[in-house]
DNA sequence: GGCTTCCTTTACGCGTTCTTGATGCCGTGC
DNA sequence: GCACGGCATCAAGAACGCGTAAAGGAAGCC
């Protein structure tokens, strides 16, 4: 059976969503506020947890780094319309998908569906990114080019690896930042701009001319396969 | 079947609305005022609302406000030329559409049409939205036309990206301000200019009679798809 | 202790992007 | 017909973000 964790301060939309997953045949686990969330997580280990960004205590965006911190399980945000700044924030904290309030219960579980499916298929995954230039195997953590092992420190591998998981998608500079240097260094994008000189040195055939590690302007960075 | 809630206080557009929609197949429930109108959406939970802004005892832009606290089924906005302050309070409400009176029928079907469609698809999510001429994808951030990837500054996909995400939807020069510049600039119309006339350069076939990118003079921008 | 490796930090040049003001157009209302 | 508000377009300076190099410093290894 399918566990959903609901963190919201409404009890009214607590309520209306107890009700439609129990009719569904799921277990549902709820929290008011932001730390009573990380608890019950951390105690009960939900499948899926639905998550609405404004708590009394925490800011929910912190709720997110808290569980990615240990965890890899979907989250659902669910967001007022105005908090569109948020959701951003809230994407690039990990969260996996969100919904706008008000929201049909129909779509909130569409997305559950789908976000539990994305989770318990993804183990399957390949677990190595090939490019016309070089390799990165995700599993061993190792990185070829031209049939030879390139050695990364682990900040680069660190990059890399965030990007190779996302092959093909903008990641964005707070991404990056936040899962490599951690959520203090967030701003710090000069690292960003060293670090990728690096893996360009290294992995590009023209790092004056990257073909595989692009930069966005002012948005972030991504892998081109 | 679908079913239609119209309220409206003037019986001649009552009886031509649910004259013309029963026609074609639809349910009608009409409501003459606001209360009642709140009454019969929470008993009969229509599939989409017209409303009217002008009614005896609640301001109409309440009456939304009251609707989408608790679903997102949609709300067509029917209005007088002459209030135009209150159809862009409408669509930051929560509006999904609007039509000024005097209206052509076949214009508030087609409308209906698309809002219903729309409502109905939104759980899918295709993260790839496609027009005629170019194609936008939410997931890794890229825009294409030709076959060929376009490249947009930060501004330029910040504004894509609402309106691709509301697709054939009306979106208020407030919230596109809001969303993208950040509460403070609220009020600085010019920038949407500027950038929707950079977007329409890169991604319309004749940026001059633009197809996709719609100017609605006063309210807002709509993608057109 | 001395060495290497890696991370952090500063500085600078350059191209891109944003902002801002000016101008002309079009539709609406008077 | 004329004034007005909202819109489209253009242009130019300012501000920003990026890449690169290089030096100082911390941590680990022999």
């Amino acid at each position: 059976m399918t566990t959903v964790l609901v963190v919201d301060d409404e009890p009214q939309i607590v309520r209306a969503l107890r009700i439609n997953l129990s009719a569904r045949g799921y277990d549902v686990l709820t929290a008011y506020d932001g730390k009573t969330a990380l608890r019950v997580a951390v105690d009960e280990k939900p499948d899926v947890v639905v998550l609405d960004l404004g708590l009394p205590d925490i800011d929910g965006v912190e709720v997110i780094a808290g569980l990615r911190g240990w965890t890899s399980m979907p989250i659902i945000v669910l967001s007022a319309r105005t908090e569109s700044v948020l959701k951003v924030e809230a994407l690039d904290a990990g969260a996996d998908d969100y919904v706008t309030k008000p929201f049909g219960m129909d779509e909130l579980l569409a997305r559950l569906r789908a976000a539990v499916r994305r989770a318990t298929t993804q183990t399957v995954e390949d677990p190595i990114v090939t490019t016309a230039t070089f390799t990165v195997d995700l599993a061993v953590k190792k990185v070829h080019r031209d049939g030879a092992e390139v050695h990364l420190t682990p900040t680069e591998w660190g990059l890399l690896e965030i990007l190779a998981r996302n092959p093909g998608r903008l990641v964005s500079q707070k991404q990056l930042l936040q899962d490599v240097w951690g959520p203090t260094h967030v701003g710090e994008s000069q690292y960003l701009r060293v670090y990728l000189a690096q893996l360009r040195r290294k992995l590009e055939a023209d790092p004056s001319r990257p073909r595989h590690l692009i930069t966005e302007a002012g948005m972030g960075y991504r892998l081109e396969l």
